[in-house]
DNA sequence: TTGTTAGATGAGAATGATTATAATCCAAGA
DNA sequence: TCTTGGATTATAATCATTCTCATCTAACAA
């Protein structure tokens, strides 16, 4: 069984990018746990293993490992990034009020019917979902 | 048939806002024709017709119109604001690349089954879904 | 019609998340 | 070990949006 050091470094490796001890404790926080993890939250956390390390470098390794697909961007258009380590496919629900994000599971998409309303040439190869409504928290308070 | 001034006075007056005159004029911009504004291209739009009025002032009543569902916000967590003046319930595409945004009609969700995954309390009494993918453009250029 | 006032507007400053810049540094192959 | 292109750091810059507050006006009452 690889190291969490060494799997990192293979995977490094495959997109070309040179393992640095900075993307390895980023990669690494995001990784170690299932959630959904802000820039601040993964610098606050690597700060404290490398305390040099600098919030531009998080938001730049982030947005790179997004970009090789190492890491799931939580939303693809929200106002504020989030990133998680989960890569299996998955759909989001978020609170139309407090914009908080939960996963959710299951299969309520009719992708046969999906793609018949697409446009031409859309590419809906892997559809990702973001399905909106109101917290309980939200709609309690009301 | 009453004119759109008139029109605008009473919905204004229903919930209890001053029909102002720049809040005729935004109201007017984005429902004159379907489709998606940004608060930029609204203030553009309506600086023609009164050209005082000031950005902070869309922002204010764009927001105020979505609060009181005169108008609808395309995509309530997206990093820049968009309204639209359809109300009826529809759901979005959007290109994970580009960030545009279209409409998309048809029943492609399985509001059972995705109701039945959904953690207790959540309020999906209209769930409004977005969906990612690639433009036409976007998968073009890859 | 006029007076009163709570709420609305306008201009510009402030905010906050993110990205750009540029000097320094280091991982990885020779 | 040496070299070098990519990586990191600190900070400045950006940009959409919100805030502040002095001024103004719509709406109701007299």
């Amino acid at each position: 069984m690889q190291s969490s050091h060494e799997q990192f470094r293979e995977l490094a490796w495959k997109c070309g990018l040179a393992a640095t001890h900075q993307r390895q404790v980023i990669y690494e926080a995001v990784v170690a746990m299932p959630g959904h993890y802000s820039p601040e939250s993964i610098f606050a956390e690597v700060r404290r293993r490398t305390p040099s390390i600098s919030l531009a470098t998080v938001y730049k390794n982030l947005r790179l490992f997004v970009a090789h697909g190492l890491l799931r961007e939580v939303s693809p258009h929200a106002s504020t990034l989030l990133v998680e380590g989960n890569l299996e496919p998955h759909h989001h629900l978020v609170c139309t009020r407090c914009k908080a994000v939960q996963d959710i599971e299951g299969d309520f998409i009719n992708y046969k019917k999906l793609s018949r309303h697409a446009p031409r040439g859309f590419d809906l190869t892997q559809p990702l979902v973001e399905v909106f409504g109101l917290c309980r928290r939200c709609s309690a308070k009301k």
